[in-house]
DNA sequence: ATAAACCTTGGAGTCGACTTCAAGGCAAGT
DNA sequence: ACTTGCCTTGAAGTCGACTCCAAGGTTTAT
């Protein structure tokens, strides 16, 4: 699979896959004759990762650290557990703070409502 | 109350705090007779918005779009409730995927308790 | 065989959100 | 009066994460 296909496939910039790429947050991908990257199973399964976990605001940095353990084998299983661990507490966190403005806003949208509603009615009458 | 103290409270650098108000994601706060910033119930009330707002992911741009409307007065309710709903839409779907990349290292995590485990295993054996 | 549409790399540029710096004013304690 | 600590402003600097650019190679269609 070339890079455009998979840009579109996940809705991320072929610039960005490179930057991915060439900062180690996803390992480095092989190329055809040509030299032109060619995306397999298990580069499509880093991309996934490495989007999720950057929409849920991991930064880069920790997705290299990972992948360096990852890359050292299986004596750093705990380790790269214990990073994983870290990050679904960080996550968790993020999670209460974004579900407690969520209600914040509902809140006041639903105070806007009736406000709006009183203002009409006054414009009405 | 006092701009150290604000930021005390708040967990939220002074800088940060002059940068805000600077920009216009806050309303201007007044000053003591030494010019120093004396945040009263009001200013707080603001910041309390600001903060949730941003840990929430939304841009300063934003919260400067929502004060001008709020500034222009009673005729603009119908718009900033229409900027939150917009707001509430854009956290809603973060809100989602960053629940799924919960669910995603949470299972990842548990993959892991197996395999360092069963890696124990291999050594205690 | 020539253009159009891809791809490569290295490096520079941009953008949002701070953060730091420089130069100086006020204020409370000794 | 002097030091220490807090405050002010405007401007410049930093940082993370892209994003764009230049120069050039490949492939496909005409």
């Amino acid at each position: 699979m070339k890079i455009k296909e998979v840009s579109a496939k996940f809705n991320i910039s072929a610039d960005t896959l490179r930057y991915w790429e060439r900062e180690g947050a996803i390992p480095p991908v092989s190329r055809d004759k040509a030299g032109y990257r060619d995306y397999d199973d298990e580069d499509l399964d880093w991309i996934t990762f490495a989007k999720c976990m950057r929409e849920a605001g991991v930064s880069i940095e920790y997705l290299i650290e990972y992948l360096t353990l990852f890359k050292q084998g299986d004596t750093t299983l705990q380790a790269r557990k214990d990073l994983l661990g870290e990050q679904l507490e960080t996550i968790a966190q993020r999670l209460h703070e974004i579900q407690h403005t969520y209600d914040l806003i509902k809140e006041k949208t639903e105070h806007y409502e009736a406000h709006v509603e009183g203002y009409h009615g006054k414009l009405s009458q």
